[in-house]
DNA sequence: AAATGGGTTTTCCAATATGGGAAGGTCAAT
DNA sequence: ATTGACCTTCCCATATTGGAAAACCCATTT
């Protein structure tokens, strides 16, 4: 299987994978005579889980450590866990710092009348506000 | 004043300063004999509504587009109230992402036992779910 | 066989914002 | 004059994805 139909077949795109590769996320395709790229059932199955982690958001390096443990048959549970809520909280920590700023644009914009008049709180604040 | 005065007088870093120089973000710096870039007090505040904006997450382009309005004497308040609340949008769409990824971790790892024993449900999920 | 269209190859460039560091010029104080 | 702190430009790196160019391969159709 050539890697336009790895990429259909994943949902990952042929451009990803080929950086996947050269990131060593996933192990040098085998090429054929032509040097094009091939792929079977277990290359496909490793995309996948790839796919399904960015998807949760984990970063490369963290994907890397998955897939090690994923396919170490000895790791210990706890290992995996730990990756997966250290990732949660920082997911949370960023959620935190958003809604932060989601409130104080909204309170900016509360206080902007939003018609054709130039006056506008929402300027004036950046211009010289104190506190973030 | 020189680039390392105005960074530590605005929060900007002086690497940054350069950058939004080069970003057209502020105008090109007035250069001494010896070539050293100087800084007047309206630069400064400039940076200042840069850095501030930047706190809450708008990009260079939004911030390009706030420092316009910023000096058009006669802009419409309307204009920055909706360039303010689109941006809360999209920082509410992101929000609403994270927390979707958060949960979905947070859930698998309640499954997982997290002890020394391999089996995981985390690695089960990521390798086979077919829904995220 | 030759041509054609579509898939692949590699490589380079782009974007987000920020930091690190090298190599070399400048300034102020000793 | 030397030293140390500061400035300059340029390149690299981060993480992820997309785009484009130029060349090559394959299968199908003349």
């Amino acid at each position: 299987m050539n890697i336009g139909q790895a990429a259909s077949a994943t949902g990952v795109s042929a451009k990803m994978i080929r950086w996947y590769e050269q990131q060593g996320l996933i192990p040098q395709a085998t090429r054929s005579d032509s040097n094009y790229r091939h792929y079977t059932e277990t290359d496909l199955h490793r995309l996948r889980f790839i796919r399904r982690a960015r998807d949760l958001g984990f970063s490369i390096k963290q994907i890397a450590d998955l897939l090690a443990l994923w396919n170490d048959r000895g790791r210990a549970s706890a290992d995996v866990k730990a990756l997966a809520l250290a990732h949660a909280a920082a997911l949370r920590g960023r959620i935190t710092e958003l809604e932060g700023m989601v409130t104080s644009i909204d309170h900016l914009a509360e206080n902007c009348h939003g018609d054709a008049r130039p006056d506008c709180p929402i300027l004036d604040d950046l211009s010289q506000r104190k506190t973030a």
